[in-house]
DNA sequence: CGTTGGATTGGCT
DNA sequence: GCCAATCCAACGC
């Protein structure tokens, strides 16, 4: 079953934890790829286009008041209608995939309730492949199911992704969700890579999922876990 | 194992 | 011109 609409129509945040567990399939040359989404972020938009969110009695007050108030400025929505950020001021459930580092493609889903429109997206972090692993280690040339997705970049690559699905529908067609199963033990953490934003919690992360993307940085998390061998 | 810098396009000021 | 919602090879230890 797919995804429906209405699972793309709550606010970013929502999503973004909702979608933890599902699978994003790829029909491609004939064959069924798929990934178990295990790492996602929440993207907002500017002050002023998210009035509603006062109503978010579930969302943590600090968080609230902060867009409310200033807006998500590490989305890129926060500067008004552009070329390549348009799909996201249009209808939830559609994809939005765009360039980064001249090199690297990223998908993003579009969100927002669909009355009181908000240019929002989901950022699809990592998966774990789950249908069509070899063609997706051949196609990113690892040997570990580990590396084939874990990361926006590695991803969308595995995938087969790229700008050529912009603004597609993400409930039906080649490239679609299906309903998998929720995960219940989520971590919530600054999203990464960004800058000016670092206080805001909006990364979702399945709670001890090997297929997550690797911290960057020095990411000091008390009680950090012994290193493991590999094999 | 942790850290660093280079790659390389195109969006936006 | 500047630099990004990244990745990985190359180092240093």
């Amino acid at each position: 079953m797919a995804l429906p609409r209405s699972f793309f129509a709550r606010d970013a945040d929502v999503v973004a934890r909702d979608l933890l567990g599902r699978i994003l399939v790829h029909e491609l040359d004939g064959a069924r790829i798929a990934c178990r989404i295990v790492e996602t972020e929440a993207y907002f938009g500017p002050a002023g286009r998210n009035p509603h969110l006062a109503t978010r009695a579930d969302m943590p007050a600090r968080l609230r008041a902060r867009l409310l108030r200033e807006g998500d400025p590490a989305s890129h929505s926060f500067r008004g209608v552009t070329e390549r950020n348009r799909v996201m001021y249009g209808p939830p459930g559609r994809f939005y995939v765009y360039l980064i580092y001249g090199m690297h493609e990223c998908v993003n889903v579009v969100t927002g309730p669909q009355e009181t429109p908000e240019p929002q997206a989901v950022l699809l972090r990592a998966g774990e492949p789950v249908e069509g692993s070899a063609t997706m280690m051949a196609r990113r040339d690892v040997t570990r199911a580990t590396d084939v997705a874990s990361g926006p970049a590695k991803l969308a690559r595995a995938m087969g992704i790229t700008r050529a699905h912009y603004g597609a529908d993400a409930t039906r067609g080649a490239l679609r969700f299906e309903a998998g199963a929720p995960v219940d033990k989520v971590d919530v953490t600054p999203r990464i890579g960004i800058v000016g934003a670092e206080d805001l919690k909006l990364r979702y992360v399945a709670r001890g999922s090997p297929h997550v993307s690797r911290a960057p940085l020095a990411t000091k998390l008390r009680g950090s876990r012994s290193t493991r061998r590999r094999r």
